[in-house]
DNA sequence: ACGAGACTAACACAGCTGTGCTAAAAAGGA
DNA sequence: TCCTTTTTAGCACAGCTGTGTTAGTCTCGT
């Protein structure tokens, strides 16, 4: 039958494409001719694959959580409970230009995610990904305890929570501030928190 | 001679319905009709006191720092060192709706200073907010260490960059999830926090 | 009263916006 | 080769965008 191009493959170039647009002139220029032309093709061609906007920005934020849980997905759960957490925590934050250009366009979905009227669509996405992560954060501590590794009497609910609140924070000043928070730092900072947490040897 | 309006309470009322814009639609629906609509004049008035568009966000976001500056000046200082940090960090945080929905708008200004090209204005902001609040934390936990309260041969320095990313974290938490996040939580977070820094009574 | 200066509204313009629509091009199977 | 289906480019439309400009309205000190 017809030329057949990877229907997938071709929607993630587009998203690609709207991440540099948002990177380099913020959401407010993501428009469906700039991302066309900053993919290399016709406006058309993008409303060939996306119909509308909203799908394609919803797309567009999807993708981003996608890249991220792939990439935590597949991280080799080796050595001790702690070179594990520490090793899973890293991978959530933007510590490398690649993932801070995530973060970065991350960032500009959940603002515009923040806003009550509108696509609504992208509000479900940044919850799902917020509990992702706060999950994340329970489950490496309760290892933690299970190995005896953490500190009697500790609030794992709780310290989930703040440990939580810590990276999302660390991720924040690793993106606006790279050169004041270098990734050796925030590397630094987490090692540290987690040491606080953890039983005196 | 003519007719006198005060002209910085015009102006500030203008980046309030561009708040109230941004926090409704998103920062993409900030044009100057629609926020000329929201604060209920003709679009000529508004750019008779902001000639063009960057100067308004400029100053809206300016406006933000302003508002949480002077609530954090007006804070007064009484009370333990404790009580006076958890007071001050308190401030910082968007616990009601108000301080959330200066949040929403930060968030929204943040995520458009990171476009490397464009209004680079915001940036200067953005770096601005971010020292003074690292200051602050720094302050704070100077001062509980004059105070003895905090544990010895404690990095105070190092406290204060992870006191600051635990406060932007849970800033952001508040803001994005406050349901989840109730302010009585985030209270509670913050003072465990600064329990474990503090020295055994 | 009157006129100088501060303020407001309105229009114009070129350019961009999302979306609907249509015609052409491409490419693989028959 | 030709035909069928997918893919692409382009146009059209109404509406919005930022910004210049201009004409008008108001209010106060004289």
């Amino acid at each position: 039958m017809p030329k057949i191009v990877d229907h997938a493959a071709r929607r993630e170039k587009i998203a690609e494409a709207l991440w540099r647009v948002v990177r380099r002139d913020g959401i407010r220029a993501a428009s469906v001719r700039t991302i066309a032309a900053e993919a290399g093709w016709s406006a058309g061609a993008v409303r060939y694959y996306f119909p509308d906007q909203d799908g394609l920005l919803s797309f567009a934020m999807d993708l981003v959580s996608r890249r991220v849980t792939e990439r935590v997905a597949a991280i080799q759960p080796k050595g001790s409970a702690t070179t594990i957490a520490l090793r899973y925590l890293e991978e959530a934050l933007p510590l490398d230009a690649e993932r801070r250009a995530e973060f970065d366009v991350w960032m500009a979905f959940m603002a515009q995610a923040q806003a009550e009227s509108g696509a609504g669509g992208l509000r479900a996405h940044v919850d799902t990904v917020h509990d992702g992560l706060r999950h994340l954060c329970e489950s490496l501590l309760n290892a933690l305890a299970a190995d005896g590794a953490l500190q009697d009497g500790l609030d794992v609910r709780r310290e989930a929570e703040r440990l939580h609140a810590l990276i999302d924070g660390l991720a924040l000043h690793a993106a606006i501030q790279p050169d004041r928070t270098s990734a050796a730092r925030v590397r630094q900072l987490l090692r540290h928190h987690l040491e606080t947490l953890m039983a005196r040897q």
